[in-house]
DNA sequence: GTCTATATTAGGATAGAC
DNA sequence: GTCTATCCTAATATAGAC
């Protein structure tokens, strides 16, 4: 493995566990067993890294993202791109617990971060939108709106929020407990399919109480 | 009006517009026009001011936060309720922001910090528990803890998801339109006085649109 | 209480040898 | 590509005079 890639890697992991701010360049140099020098000839410094971390992030994110959008997703199928949504934020989550002071400090990502979450409220706007199309659930514009908008929040703050309330935090219960959150608010909107719709969800909620004792 | 005070005052007025990060000491020195010698007189840095300003902050929006559970809330008074308590959020918004970096730094504050937030979705439960024994909500039990813990996430989060997508913030629309999405919420489950609120709701949302252009 | 002057430190960054 | 040695800078903090 390249020192380049090695230096990406753990960093990240540092930056995770550490916190941005508390991670130095000579930190960075240390946990590799190379040189600030050396780490300095790859990278001028933490901000191309963290410029780099997150392209990689904003690329596998918006895949994901997006995918619904060229196929519809199945019911059943929410639960998984939830929960793997929320493992990507996880796997990154350094960046989010500190989003303002970061964006701050790197301007140019501060617009690509605005316009992604731009995107989470419109592919969320057009998942609930053609679950109201297909008669799944009955729900006025506004609310849904309303819903998507919420969505897009909880799908950036919610491992933030989880981590404020709970010293454990990024677990499968944590990311477990954020799609059940989401999904549980469609429950006064379904319609079509409602018997199975309340049955997957209780199955989700008891797997998910199961974990947590 | 005494050194000291002053001290706070303009202390949070510069971390609000500045970031907490990007002022030293030498900075609220300038701009009280006064020496960083005297500053440091008064108080040992920046830690013991962000503390007592914490602890302004702290006892405040406990105030208001608490002040349902002696007094249930009319209706029409919920709209006001959560209008202040963003108001004061985003009078002390410095502190939001970079929640984590600052209570990292600040373990004291850690605690605090987070039995405030707990405290949020316990008063929201009650409110939200009184509504329903009152008849005016029918919601399950279930539905009715997301709903608490989703307001208690949505009144922690949202001024900062705001910030992070308008680069206007913390302006009355802004908080309106936060009420909104939180209060917007009951529709599905409302049932005695149904006509009344929808009324109300139309209202406060033309209110907002108004606002806006 | 307030000032001026100075000290300390840590993060960030580079030059030049190997 | 990598190391050693060194430098620069800005934030933080204190001493001592007034």
């Amino acid at each position: 493995m390249k020192t380049k890639d090695k230096i990406l890697q753990y960093s990240l992991q540092l930056f995770n566990d550490e916190g941005e701010q508390n991670v130095t360049p000579v930190d960075i140099a240390n946990v590799l067993d190379i040189s600030p020098g050396n780490l300095y000839y790859h990278f001028k410094g933490k901000d191309p890294i963290i410029h780099q971390l997150f392209l990689d992030f904003e690329e596998e994110f918006l895949m994901v993202l997006n995918a619904p959008i060229d196929k519809p997703l199945e019911l059943s199928d929410n639960w998984v791109y939830f929960y793997i949504l929320f493992e990507e934020i996880a796997d990154f989550r350094f960046f989010y617990r500190n989003l303002q002071s970061i964006l701050e400090r790197y301007p140019e990502l501060e617009s690509r971060f605005r316009k992604l979450v731009r995107q989470k409220v419109k592919t969320m706007t057009s998942i609930l939108s053609n679950l109201d199309k297909s008669g799944f659930l009955a729900i006025s514009e506004v609310e849904l709106d309303q819903m998507a908008e919420r969505f897009a929040l909880q799908l950036t703050y919610w491992p933030t929020y989880q981590a404020l309330l709970d010293v454990q935090t990024s677990t499968p219960v944590s990311i477990h407990k954020g799609v059940f959150g989401l999904i549980s608010q469609l429950t006064p909107y379904v319609v079509e399919g409602a018997d199975e719709f309340l049955i997957l969800l209780t199955e989700f909620r008891d797997k998910m109480l199961k974990n947590v004792s």
